[in-house]
DNA sequence: ATATTTATTTACCGATTGGTATTTAATTAT
DNA sequence: ATAATTAAATACCAATCGGTAAATAAATAT
């Protein structure tokens, strides 16, 4: 059963919208936001830019819906990761995860929420702060998670809880780097294996 | 004495080269490659174009030449950091110079040889490489280092000083994506503190 | 004084940027 | 059948992109 009831009036939609806003997050994923072009887009999904603008709006929405697919889609594992019974678990299985993830060859190396847009010029100004606010989202669910730990004692009483999650997310947005660069699964597990031996006990 | 001897033949420049590639410096390190325009380099410069590419080449040429200005100046810590007495020293010094400098209000935040060039389009293509080589050649310098360390038994027998190079130069990308994002020197100096904890004894 | 050399200025180039108005095609409601 | 609705295709827009040709200005060499 594949099958979407649609009474849809006018001319019916040629293009799956899902299959396109994949196609779009992969090359801002690669590109970035600035270095994804509209002609690179749409030759991409295989449709032209009316359709694409009547569909997602413009560039920056198209954007910010490709960013949620990706949130809610290839980046779960975090959300996994984070109900971890113990803040030990918390922290490898992110690490190791997330090493895995951002040099997987299924799809562009390194994080789309970390490098869709960093330095870069006016326009990508909005999305550039979308990104920041992401990012310290993600960093936020980190150390919330570890004050629980610390109440549950599963923590040190001097651990800090955002100190943890800072070193967290410093070693993610590096390993994203890392991948982007080159760097192989195997090399940025053994690192998170050296990393991991900060963690208090 | 300021004077330098010039017989030069035409019609003498009437900028200086130099202080014309710190500006150009500052737009490439805020904006990277793709995001510093030619209209804002030669505002800035306080040129037109044609004097910029009589006295730069391009701008790729530019950009070049103001990567070699950063890197032989404001990342001249990296070196003096290198040259400590111990290993451990050496991960300290360098840790925590990059948490400053990262952090500086004195010039842009973050690293411009990690975030120059890191996702683009193609016409950022050549630039991107030469980043990537250019922090490979950091981690080597590092991971250098760390092998001597090992010899002079600064180091226990079971330390990989790969894994280690590469921890560091994981952590420095992270931080200047988070000096980028808003993090201030105490946080990431407080998170330093904690990543040494990993390092072996 | 004149020729030569080099830098600056002005004006321009084709290509590409993100974005749209207009027309045409395909569907449902009446 | 016809009107209404929605999407696709073509063709276009001004603005900006990196880059340059041609003219002018300021210095030195002869």
């Amino acid at each position: 059963m594949t099958t979407e009831l649609k009474k849809s009036r006018g001319r019916p939609r040629v293009f799956d919208m899902d299959e396109a806003l994949d196609k779009a997050l992969n090359i801002f994923w690669e590109r970035g936001y600035e270095g994804a072009s509209l002609a690179e887009l749409t030759e991409t999904l295989g449709i032209n830019k009316p359709s694409l603008y009547a569909a997602f709006g413009n560039k920056e929405e198209l954007f910010k819906k490709a960013l949620l697919r990706y949130a809610t889609g290839p980046v779960a594992f975090v959300k996994v990761a984070m109900s971890e019974p113990t803040a030990y678990k918390v922290a490898q299985t992110f690490l190791v995860k997330a090493a895995e993830f951002l040099t997987d060859s299924q799809h562009p190396k390194g994080c789309m929420i970390v490098q869709g847009a960093l330095s870069s010029g006016e326009s990508a100004e909005v999305v550039r702060n979308v990104l920041i606010k992401q990012r310290a989202s993600y960093e936020n669910l980190l150390a919330e998670r570890f004050m629980r730990a610390k109440i549950e004692s599963d923590l040190p009483s001097d651990a800090n809880p955002k100190d943890l999650a800072k070193y967290l997310a410093t070693l993610h947005q590096g390993m994203s780097v890392q991948a982007t660069s080159g760097a192989t699964k195997e090399e940025l597990l053994e690192m998170v294996n050296l990393a991991l031996k900060a963690w208090p006990k």
